[in-house]
RNA sequence: GCCCCCAUCGUCUAGCGGCCUAGGACACCGCCCUUUCACGGCGGCAGCACGGGUUCGAAUCCCGUUGGGGGUGCCA
């Protein structure tokens, strides 16, 4: 027995035209459809709005559901598809020319152009199509558009759950053709005619599809009207755009947009949702929190109505804690592509910018056999604790992996430059390493005596150590690496540093 | 040009008429902790775009101005 009182499940869509890469723009939408829809109860339907006629199409869509799947946003159904909508698009088609919605038009753009200069130019401000072929009862076919006729008066006012109430004048909104010359839909029928297959109750996307709302509410009900049904009205939802430092839209051109980006950069799914759910709306108190409390207290209605600026920074920030909150094994195996990918798993270095063909980042510097996992997950905890992005960690544990610590200049000249007791320090230290016990801890003290000797401080004592160890004048705490380096190595390294700097050992 | 949307620290936001001498987070700047680098701790800088109303009382409501953004394709 249904109930009639009873609300139905919402039903949402999440409908992204495939481009080569996940915008992140994209990932919102999809993300606030998909809370939507996990605290309603309600279904996250995926089409994909493939109407473009584009080349590896299949390629392009593996990648949308990837990209969701990794997110962790995959939907309750689809992918569907728009170009296998064709049926449902031309029976929409006839009924709205039966119905006399529709007219043709032969009108050329360059003729439209001209006709509204000449209106500019007598003082008439509106734009757009003049309803030139309106009454002229072309007849279909010849390759020629089909317009929409809009009244000339009156209002569509709408209640946005985001923004309230909207309202559009019709005198502004123009014959605007929703068929194309070959007889294919236009965005704006396809998009409406597939919400009513596919019953969607929520609409929700992003701001730059408000002005072309009006258009399919129009639609919708001249839909109605010529096939004699009497489906509700979605409810719109929109969301305030991201934006860059410069408050424009995010452009795939000068903003790093690809989400494929971010994953292989590092970032953690976890912490690109709970960034993104920031972004147009908060949960409150804290804002670093589990996505199912983002869910539960989720709701359309306190959505920002302002753009919001993606902000790497503080997305970085919330990676970084995100990365520090994961247990050790948890941070191992998260972190296992960048530093021993396994083939046949997902690995960093595979995605390319579709437009520079480049990967965003380098695989590991080190051959296979000079991994060692056991030394890595040993160092494991000093290592979660410095980065923020889990493609920092090969820079951190290079010099563990190979066979010669990769010398950065600016680092060697910073411990041994200007300072010529480091040489000497350095020259103590191995001294000192040849026969002291080889843990952390006594390596610790060691060093610290060595630096004493010279009037010098354990912070100062250790950078020599440090650039002759590894190549760089930071990194992680010495010790514990020179621990699991070994006597052997460390004292190997150290001599070719002294050699490098002209002494003799 | 026309239509639409928007307006709290540099940024993301809390605030939904009195609890606000406006709270948090990122960024930035100090200090502390410290074997480097980080983490962490403490502190600091910094905002209700402007002008009119409404009200005993306005960041919060209304109007206007200014500023910003989006749209304006036989793209989606």
């Amino acid at each position: 027995m249904t109930d009639a009182s009873a609300p139905t499940a919402p039903r949402v869509r999440f409908a992204p035209s495939p481009t080569g890469y996940f915008h992140v723009g994209s990932a919102r939408a999809a993300l606030f459809n998909w809370l939507f829809a996990q605290q309603q109860g309600g279904t996250f339907v995926l089409r994909i709005e493939d109407t473009d006629e584009e080349r590896n199409r299949s390629e392009w869509t593996d990648g949308i559901v990837s990209a969701l799947d990794w997110l962790g946003m995959s939907p309750d159904e689809g992918p569907y598809f728009q170009s296998q909508q064709g049926e449902a698009h031309q029976a929409a088609i006839e009924a709205l020319w039966a119905s006399g919605a529709l007219y043709v038009c032969d009108c050329t753009r360059e003729e439209i152009d001209a006709r509204t200069k000449v209106r500019a130019a007598a003082g008439d401000a509106t734009p757009g199509y003049d309803g030139h072929c309106r009454d002229k009862g072309l007849p279909r076919g010849g390759g020629h558009a089909l317009r929409f006729r809009t009244p000339d008066e009156g209002v569509v006012a709408m209640v946005d759950l985001v923004r309230g109430e909207v309202e559009f004048p019709q005198r502004a909104l123009e014959d605007f053709i929703c068929v194309k010359g070959n007889g294919k839909p236009l965005f704006v029928l396809a998009n409406a005619v597939d919400d009513r297959t596919m019953t969607i109750s929520h609409v929700i996307r992003g701001e730059d599809l408000l002005p072309t709302t009006p258009k399919q509410i129009m639609l919708w009900e001249a839909l109605n009207v010529a096939t004699n049904t009497d489906l509700a009205l979605p409810t719109y939802a929109h969301l305030p755009l991201l934006v860059n430092e410069q408050g424009k839209k995010l452009s795939k051109r000068r903003d790093p947009v690809a989400v494929e980006m971010y994953r292989e950069q590092g970032y953690l799914p976890s912490a690109f949702c709970n960034y993104l759910s920031l972004l147009g709306w908060s949960p409150g108190d804290e804002e670093i929190v589990p996505i199912q409390t983002i869910v539960d207290t989720f709701r359309l209605e306190d959505v920002q109505r302002s753009p919001a600026f993606f902000d790497l920074k503080k997305l970085t920030h919330m990676n970084g804690v995100y990365i520090r909150e994961l247990s050790v094994d948890g941070f191992i195996s998260a972190t296992r592509p960048w530093v021993d990918p396994v083939s046949g798993e997902w690995a960093p270095g595979t995605w390319r910018d579709p437009d520079t063909s480049e990967p965003v980042v380098a695989g590991p510097v080190w051959s296979a056999e000079r991994f060692d996992a056991d030394m890595f997950g040993r160092l494991a905890p000093l290592i979660r604790e410095r980065v923020s992005i889990l493609s920092q960690v090969p820079d951190l544990v290079d010099f563990l992996f190979l066979e010669e610590p990769p010398i950065d200049e600016d680092s060697w000249q910073k411990a041994f430059g200007k300072d010529e007791v480091a040489t000497d320090i350095l020259k103590a230290a191995y001294a000192a390493y040849a026969d002291c016990p080889w843990t952390a801890a006594d390596l610790h003290r060691v060093t610290q005596e060595v630096g004493e000797s010279f009037e010098r401080a354990l912070g100062k004592a250790q950078a020599p150590i440090r650039a002759a160890v590894t190549g760089k004048r930071a990194g992680l705490p010495l010790f514990e690496p020179l621990e699991e380096l070994g006597r052997e190595e460390t004292r190997r390294r150290m001599a070719a540093a002294l050699d490098r700097l002209g002494t003799s050992s």
